[in-house]
Formats: structure tokens, sequence, C-alpha cells
RNA sequence: GGCCCUAUCGUCUAGCGGUUAGGACACCACCCUCUCACGGUGGGGACAGGAGUUCGAUUCUCCUUAGGGUCACCA
């Protein structure tokens, strides 16, 4: 029996959640579910100058509306998800946060004392040294090794300094910061990544990297390292971004005399032209997304496709969350970046809007339709909850985006204006299409309510059309549309009612000459 | 520039020594059809290049090329 699997997605409270970590949550979290282990949501607020006021809220907001919610860690207060357990605790910064966990705190900025007392252990053990350092030396070293075409790295000039100097340049005041020792004689750091294999490293390459800042903080190297050894995390799942400097997490265990964990570094989400995926080349935020009318289980499906797919010669494209962390395996994972193109998420997209009951379509599709200046100008009985559903029932297999719910299709919410050039069907005269229209309307006029659906007003239109459906169907189409393109007439009449279907007709039949 | 990673249709990908190199999105054509959409059928479209290893390389190794990431008191 092996210990259980423990993963943690961490981000920092920056900005807005971002698709790339959207995928590296949902990776850790369907891994965590296919495991039978844990996921966690650690947050690293270790940057007091970035600090962005709501990005965590909103940050875990997004998670839990992603259907990604985390077992331990942070979570919301009002948040229906967050566990009731005796565990539960307040963040002494964050109001509105609560902690769920035996692990706490799951902010960093909560866990200083920790960070410090850590790196007062390394410097005891000579595996750290205090660094004093200015920018401006610092800034001279990095610009002469450039020159020189050497890699950009810490002299170690400190190191020479005497325990007694470093104790009085201290007491007086001089700032300093806390570096890693690299060690001199160690051969490759060679690690193995589930995603890509072994990887190795020079020694020679890693840098004396900062632990500590002046201001006392932690970087996220150390601070990283310590959580995930203290939370006990057994899998570090993150960006490829990170795999430069993860020689360095490796020698901190080792100067911690902790095991390491495994490592999987995740593929690159890209932009069209390849390079990281960022703002500037379009959105990239998941509010984005959902505010564009995309569907949250769309948006899972398309991220989790993208650097992943079931293998064993499966063509499955369509998932839940549920079937996903079913079949997720890291032997499945790409190492190269993909390119975050949507043409696939709208296709996606709309799969997932024409398997939606109609009348969950309509309640995700509302907040859209309000904001539409045609909707907010129709009658009151075509704001209705019943009506919505009417349209969402003919539109839905033209919808791509919630958002574009009824912009093809004014005539819902307003007459249309009824063009005489348009009307007669291929070649026919006015005379033919004015007979055709007042037969429909006799027809209409006579459907019994128990007849009034979708399909019985088709099979009645279609009966009366006979064999040239044309010259009936198109200029009645037309009349009550008033387009070129529209859903067929029996489906509009059955959205728009019997009095409304009379008058377009009887408007028409007026405008041909 | 140093270090590291990567390389199959336009895009996402299957492939794990022998395949007519498969699928999806997108695109085109046709069918369905009163238009649009849905759906169906078909089509064009890829192994970056060069050496090896092997009876045989898309697949293994090396080199080249290309792209990317990273080199902060940011994560």
């Amino acid at each position: 029996m092996t210990s259980p699997i423990r993963v943690r997605f961490a981000p920092s409270p920056t900005g807005s959640l971002h698709v790339g970590g959207l995928r590296t949550a949902l990776y850790n979290y369907l891994f965590a579910r296919k495991q039978g282990g844990t996921f966690i949501l650690r947050i690293e607020d270790t940057d007091r100058d970035r600090f962005v006021s709501g990005a965590l809220e909103g940050l875990v907001r997004s998670l839990e509306g992603m259907g990604v919610v985390p077992d331990e860690g942070v979570f919301l207060l009002d948040d229906p998800h967050t566990p009731a357990r005796v565990a539960s605790r307040h963040s002494e910064t964050y109001p509105g946060v609560s902690e769920v966990g035996i692990y706490g705190p799951y902010i960093q900025s909560e866990r200083l004392g920790i960070y410090a007392e850590h790196a007062e252990r390394l410097i005891a053990s000579k595996h750290a040294y205090r660094c004093f350092c200015s920018r401006e030396r610092l800034d001279l070293l990095r610009e002469k090794q450039t020159a020189d075409h050497e890699a950009p790295k810490y002299d170690k000039l400190c190191l020479t300094l005497s325990d007694e100097e470093v104790s009085r340049r201290m007491a007086a005041g001089e700032p300093s910061v806390i570096r890693l020792n690299v060690p001199e004689g160690r051969g490759d750091i060679v690690f193995h990544d589930l995603v890509r294999g072994d990887v190795s490293i020079h020694v020679q390459n890693v840098d004396d990297q900062i632990l500590v800042k002046t201001d006392g903080y932690p970087t996220y190297h150390l601070a990283s390292v310590v959580d995930d050894r203290l939370m006990e995390v057994t899998h570090v799942i993150r960006g490829e971004e990170w795999l430069p400097s993860t020689p360095k997490h490796i020698l901190l265990y080792e100067a911690f005399g902790w095991p390491v964990p495994e490592f999987s570094h995740l593929p690159l989400l890209l932009n069209p032209d390849k390079s990281k995926l960022s703002k500037r080349q379009g959105d990239v935020a998941v509010e984005d997304y959902l505010a564009k009318g995309y569907l949250p289980e769309a948006l899972i499906n398309f991220v989790a496709l993208l650097g992943w797919n079931p293998g064993q010669g499966s063509t499955k494209e369509v998932f839940t969350l549920s079937e996903l962390s079913e079949a997720f395996d890291f032997a499945q994972v790409n190492k190269s970046g993909a390119v975050f193109d949507t043409r696939k998420l709208d296709w996606l997209n709309a799969q997932y809007i024409k398997t939606l009951p109609v009348s969950e379509l309509a309640h995700r599709a509302l907040p859209f339709l309000r904001e539409k200046p045609f909707f907010l100008a129709a009658s009151e009985d075509r704001q209705s909850d019943d009506y919505t559903i009417r349209v969402v029932t003919v539109g839905q297999e033209r919808l791509v985006k919630l958002s574009d719910v009824g912009d093809e299709h004014p005539f819902f919410f307003a007459e249309p204006v009824a063009d005489p050039a348009l009307l007669p069907w291929k070649g026919n005269d006015a005379e033919s299409t004015r007979a055709a229209l007042e037969k429909a309307a006799i027809l209409i006029g006579t459907v019994s309510d128990a007849d009034w659906t979708r399909e019985r007003l088709g099979e009645i239109l279609l009966d009366a059309a006979g064999e040239k459906r044309g010259d009936f169907l198109w200029p009645l189409r037309v009349a009550l549309s008033g387009a070129k393109q529209s859903p067929p007439p029996q489906d509009i009449t059955w959205v728009i009612g019997r009095e409304a279907t009379l008058a377009r007709i009887r408007e028409a039949v007026s405008v041909l000459a």
C-alpha cells in the first residue's frame, strides 16, 4: 500500500485566473481524483509589491465556478463548497477567506516565521549565507558576465565574510538577503519528470539563488519547497516555466535532508505565434471566456485536451469533469506546447449547448439576453421566461456562444419590415405569393391549441405546401422573419404565437403590390 | 549570449520499428432542404533536414535547423 498522493495548485494572487493556470489546477485536480489523493489550494503571496486587492477571492471563485474544487487549503467563507469542518478557520489577513486542513496556514504571508526558521537552519548548516551586496554591484556583475558570454551568476563574494563581520554589519542595520550556497563539488543534478523523463543539468550552471529578501519575505523557491515538504506534497505539478529552477529546489531538499517529490512540468499554452500565451494577443482570463458566453464545462473540456489525450486509440473528444478524472494519466500528457486556438472551443461549446435542457439553457442565456437592446425594447411578454425558453428551443442548434443568443433572430423580439422584393419564391409573381400567404393565414388561424407544437405545426404546413414547398414556405418564412435566413416558418410561428403570426402575414400581403 | 525543453496536416492530436500515417476542429464539395443551422457522405492537407543503428525508420541515437522557456530581492 503506497501512501496517498497529495498535490497542490499554488497561485499568486496578482490577478484573475489565467486559462494556463486553470489547466495546471485542472491536471492537479484530475490526478488527485484519479489516484484517490488530496488536492490542496495554497496561496503564494510573498511579493508585497504585486499584491492585488480582491485577486485571491476572485481566483478561488473562478476555480470553484469551473468545478475544480480543492479538498484542502483555501476556501471562501460564503461558498457552499466549503466543508464545514472543525479545522476550518478564518484567514488572518483576508476577511472572507477560510482554511480547511491540518497543515495550515495555507497562505504564505501567514507562514513567515516558518520560512525564517528554516532559513536559519540552512545558514547554520552552511547551505545558505548572508549577502550584503548592493544592487549596483550585482547589476555590474551581470553586465560583465553577459558581455563575456557567461551565464549571469552571483560570484559568492559574501560567502567569504566571517561570522563576526556578518554580525557586525547586521547589527549596524545594513540590509541583506539570504542566498542558497550551491555546492561546488556536487555532480550533475538529475531528476525524473513524469512528462519529460530524465532531465539533467550541471551544478555549475545553478545560481546562488536568493532565498530570503531584504524585507524578510521568502522568495518562491524557499517558500514552495518548505511548504511542499510541510504539507506532505508528493507530486509537484506545475507549468514548464519552472523547469529551469527545479535544480535549485532539489538542492534545497537535499540541504534540508528531505526526500525529493515527483515532478511534472506541463507544456505551455501558446499564442498563435507560438510564444507563451499572454494578454496582448487575446483574452487569457477564465472570466473573459465566461463573459464571452462559453460554458465552464466546455472550457474545462477544451483546456484538458490541450496537452492531454485519452490515449489507447480513443477518439473521444467530449468529456465531463468526472470522465476526465477517470481517464487522466500522465503517460498521455504531451511534452510540447499547445496553441490556444479557440475555434475548437467554439465547436465544443456548441456541442455542450446542444445537450443542455432548454430550461437550463434559457436560464444561462438570460443574463446575456438582458444586455441586448432588442430584448430590452421588446414587449413584456416577449421578455418572459416562457418566451425565452421558446426562443432558445428554436435557436439551440444554431447557438455557438451564450452571448450570441437572439443576435441572428431579432424578429423574435420586434416586428420585421416586410420587403416585397424578398417575399416571392424563385420567379413567382406577387399574385401567387399573396395567394400563398393568404392560404397560410387561413391555415394557421384554424390550427387548434392542441396542435400548437413545433412538430404539428411543421406537419400541417408541410402538408399544405405539397410538392413545390418553396412556393408556399419561402414567402411565409420571409413574412415572419423579414430575413433571407431564419429558422423554418413553423418554428417562428410557434415562438411568436398565432396573433403575431397573422399580423405579420397581413403586413406582408399589404406590401405586395 | 549561457543553460534547459520541444519538433506528425493551418490548429489540437493518435502513433510507442513494418500502418494506404488514424481522428477532431477549421476549410472545400455533395446530400438532406423553403433559407440558415443541425446532421450525413466525400475531398485537399503532415512525419523540419542530414547522418547513423537496423532487413526495415514517423518511431531509437547523434548533428543541424527552427521554435519556446529561463537566466530578478516576481511568482
